[in-house]
DNA sequence: CGACGCTTTGACACAACTCAACAACCGTGG
DNA sequence: CCACGGTTGTTGAGTTGTGTCAAAGCGTCG
């Protein structure tokens, strides 16, 4: 990246803004929003059925960026809200569509980026829909473990997560008594331990054997020992 | 687009190939490998699951261009194979990797085509994750509906559909033989028949009452009657 | 005609959901 | 400092949706 891209880059940057907790920062369907960088906090975007249901896609910690991708589109086509305060950098739709004609190779960098999400998506499609309650829970934590390690907010498998077992459930697709029960197996396992907005891995290798996990490392090596299933 | 743009995109593409169905073309984790465009024929693309599990993503159609993105990353992050008997297009990485470089505007226009695909995966999600069978099933043939009839392979609510109920268990994440109950309550309920690889809706008032179906157009209207939950 | 792939059925088991209540926790205000 | 209310977590009992197993019906194609 050029000198001139980079400070670019730099002056997109508004003031950091603290956002309360439970705070709606885009709405599904909301025209012409902002992105946002999160400095601090956690949050979530999710979907909402007409029942009233709710399905969370994902939960951008710190140093995740939302929103960007959408800002091209005319509407976002799902909701974010906070799950705690938070500290957040907006960024303005009009200054990020004038630098995509200024500086056009970053739309490429911003495709790469934004195919990790969509990595992260599909790996929860495939729990939701082909993983128990139990594996499909583990996975989310070690999936969760490792996001945080990597920016430094997780260390000897243990980490903050103010998340509670509502917003669990929206996520894992389950109900929260369901949840909390799936929690307790866990702990009585002996293979992690969700308490006080922490959790703590006990078992890693257990619980990645639990969870049919592939750290992002080894996600090359392909599962897939025999067993074609007819159909394709 | 210039007209020297437009020539390139045109010399991208090799001459049609005819694969078999059942034929896998990407397979998770593979490296360097090229991108298509489905002229004719369905696929479905998949992750696959250590006890054997399939979990479907998304069918491309006719008119679809898959693993476009997959190009700029190392590897792909999941599988896809025909379903039936396809012509596809294929387009050389090392291609468009120049392409970028030498016209970076279209990363931009693709970042926006993916956004789309990326949208579907969400929806398919919130079917997996919060609607029960019969929902989803009538979720999923709606959206197949909406999908072809814009490439003009659906009309009068009938449409051509090649896949088994297998598949379609994979893809919704069911077991075969509790597809093969919803589609009979779907039929006797007269809201959508599936026979001899043909899909016709009866009542697709009816379906998409039942589906809490937004059409592509409708989804700007945000459903989203009242029901504050507690959490966020 | 037989074989194979796919669909359909029934009986049964089990995972996950619902309802209803209670217990722990936490910040607030008296 | 303690009592309070609200939020969150925990349990149990009973129900329902979906999965499993086993077997039979169809169509198609060689």
């Amino acid at each position: 990246m050029s000198k001139r891209e980079l400070s670019y880059l730099t002056d997109l940057q508004s003031k950091p803004l603290r956002v309360d907790r439970g705070k709606e920062l885009v709405h599904e369907g909301e025209a012409g929003q902002t992105a946002y960088i999160f400095q601090s906090g956690w949050a979530c975007s999710f979907k909402l059925l007409p029942d009233g249901g709710r399905q969370i896609i994902s939960f951008p910690v710190p140093g995740d960026c939302v929103g960007l991708r959408s800002m091209l589109l005319r509407t976002s086509d799902h909701s974010l809200s906070t799950v705690t305060e938070a500290t957040i950098i907006p960024i303005q739709a009009a200054r990020v569509k004038h630098m995509f004609n200024e500086f056009p190779y970053l739309g490429t960098a911003l495709l790469w980026a934004t195919s990790r999400d969509e990595a992260m998506i599909v790996e929860h499609l495939v729990s939701v829909g082909r993983r128990n309650a139990i594996e499909r829970t583990a996975h989310f934590i070690l999936e969760l473990h490792d996001r945080l390690e990597l920016v430094g907010l997780a260390a000897d498998h243990k980490f903050h997560c103010p998340l509670n077992q509502y917003v669990l459930a929206d996520a894992l697709g389950l109900s929260t008594i369901h949840v909390n029960r799936v929690l307790r197996q866990l702990r009585t396992r002996e293979l992690a331990t969700f308490k006080a907005h922490e959790i703590t891995i006990h078992n890693i290798a257990g619980l990645k054997a639990l969870a049919g996990y592939a750290s992002p490392e080894e996600s090359l090596v392909v599962v897939r020992d025999g067993i074609e299933r007819d159909g394709f």
